[in-house]
DNA sequence: AAACGATAGTAAAGTAACTTGACTATTTTG
DNA sequence: CAAAATAGTCAAGTTACTTTACTATCGTTT
C-alpha cells in the first residue's frame, strides 16, 4: 500500500526579502516539529475535552483521560499504568483511586499474583469510551476536511510509523 | 511547491483473521490522531528535556519551556503569555517570576502602557535558546532519518497547515 | 525449606503547577 | 470626565504530581 500526501501549497518561507531582525535567528522556535506537535495535540485535547463536557462528563480532566487511555479492557496493573505514563506508582494509585471513586474504573485482585490488582472499566467507564469516540470522530472528520482525506490518513500512518521508531529507540 | 510523502509500507491492519475480542470495538483508542500526536509529542519533549539536562539545565521543567516558548525576543506581556498558554494570568505570573528568579527572563515596564510590563530574555535566557536548538536539531535529524527526509519535511508542513486551520477555527 | 532480593502496592508528607476570588493601578470608551 | 475594560498583584485553595518509608507477596538461591 502506498499513500501519497500532497503538502499544502504554500510559498516557501525564505524570509530573504523582509527586514532582517534579531528574531530571524530564532525563527526555528516557531516551526520545529516538537512545537507543532505540541500545538496541534493541544488543539485536539481542547476540542475533545469540550465535547466531553458538553456530553456531561464534567469530572474528567486531562490527567483522567491519560489514565483511562492507559487502561485496557482486559485489565491493567497499576505498575503498568505508571510505567506507561512515566509517573510514580503513587501518582498512578491516586489517579486510579479518583476514577474509581467517580465510578469509571474498578479494581479486582489479580488471580495470577497476590500482590497485584487489575484496574478495569466499569459499565460507566465503558460508556465513557463509547461517548468519547463521538468527539474523536468529529475532530478527525474536521481535520480530514481541512487537510483532505488522503493527507489526513497519511498523517496518521506517518505518526504511527514514527511512534514505532521512538518506542524501539528510547 | 509540491512535496510528496510516501507513507510507511505497512500492511493494512484489517484485523479480520485474528480472534475477535471485546477489545476490537475499542481499537480506535490506540490509533486515533489525538493519541498519536500525544505520544509522539511526549517523546519529543522527553528527548529535549533529557538533552537540556545533559547540558546543565537542571532547573528547566516542561512548564518552564512552555513559558519560554511563549515569550518573544522583543518582549511579551504577561497577559499574552497567559492567553497563549490558556492559563490564568496568576499562573503565568508565577511561572515568569520563577524564571526571573532563575535568571532566564526579566521584566521591564512597557513604555506604551503604564499598567503593563514586558517579559524579555536575559543573556542567560538567550543562551538557553541557542543551546536548546542543539537538542531540537538532533531530535529532528533522528526523526528525519527514521521517516526519510522528504516525509519528515512534509510532516512538518502538514502540521503547520493543520495548525493554521485550528487557529482559524477555534 | 528458609533466606533473600525483587516486585506490587500503600501511607504520609511535601512540591509544582495550576485555579478562584478579591483587589489596585492604569487605560480606553462613550 | 465617569464608567467600563484591561494589566497585573496578593492570598488561599486544588490538582497532579514526587519523595521517603513501609508492608505483602513473589521468585530465586542455596
Amino acid at each position: 500500500m502506498m499513500i501519497v500526501m500532497i503538502s499544502p501549497n504554500t510559498t516557501p518561507s525564505t524570509h530573504t526579502s523582509s527586514t532582517p531582525s534579531q528574531e530571524d535567528a530564532f525563527a526555528w522556535r516557531h516551526y520545529h516539529i516538537g512545537r507543532l506537535l505540541f500545538e496541534v495535540q493541544r488543539d485536539f485535547q481542547f476540542r475533545s475535552l469540550t465535547q466531553l463536557k458538553s456530553l456531561g462528563y464534567t469530572d474528567i480532566s486531562r490527567a483522567s483521560i491519560s489514565v483511562i487511555a492507559s487502561t485496557s479492557l482486559g485489565g491493567t496493573r497499576l505498575t503498568d499504568i505508571a510505567k506507561n505514563l512515566d509517573i510514580s506508582k503513587q501518582a498512578a494509585s491516586q489517579m486510579v483511586k479518583d476514577l474509581v471513586d467517580k465510578g469509571y474504573l474498578s479494581r479486582t485482585p489479580d488471580p495470577s499474583d497476590g500482590r497485584a490488582s487489575l484496574v478495569t472499566f466499569t459499565d460507566k467507564g465503558q460508556q465513557f469510551l463509547v461517548d468519547a469516540k463521538l468527539g474523536v470522530d468529529e475532530i478527525e472528520a474536521r481535520y480530514a476536511a481541512w487537510l483532505g482525506e488522503s493527507t489526513f490518513e497519511s498523517l496518521r500512518e506517518v505518526l504511527l510509523d514514527l511512534l514505532e521508531h521512538t518506542q524501539a529507540n528510547p
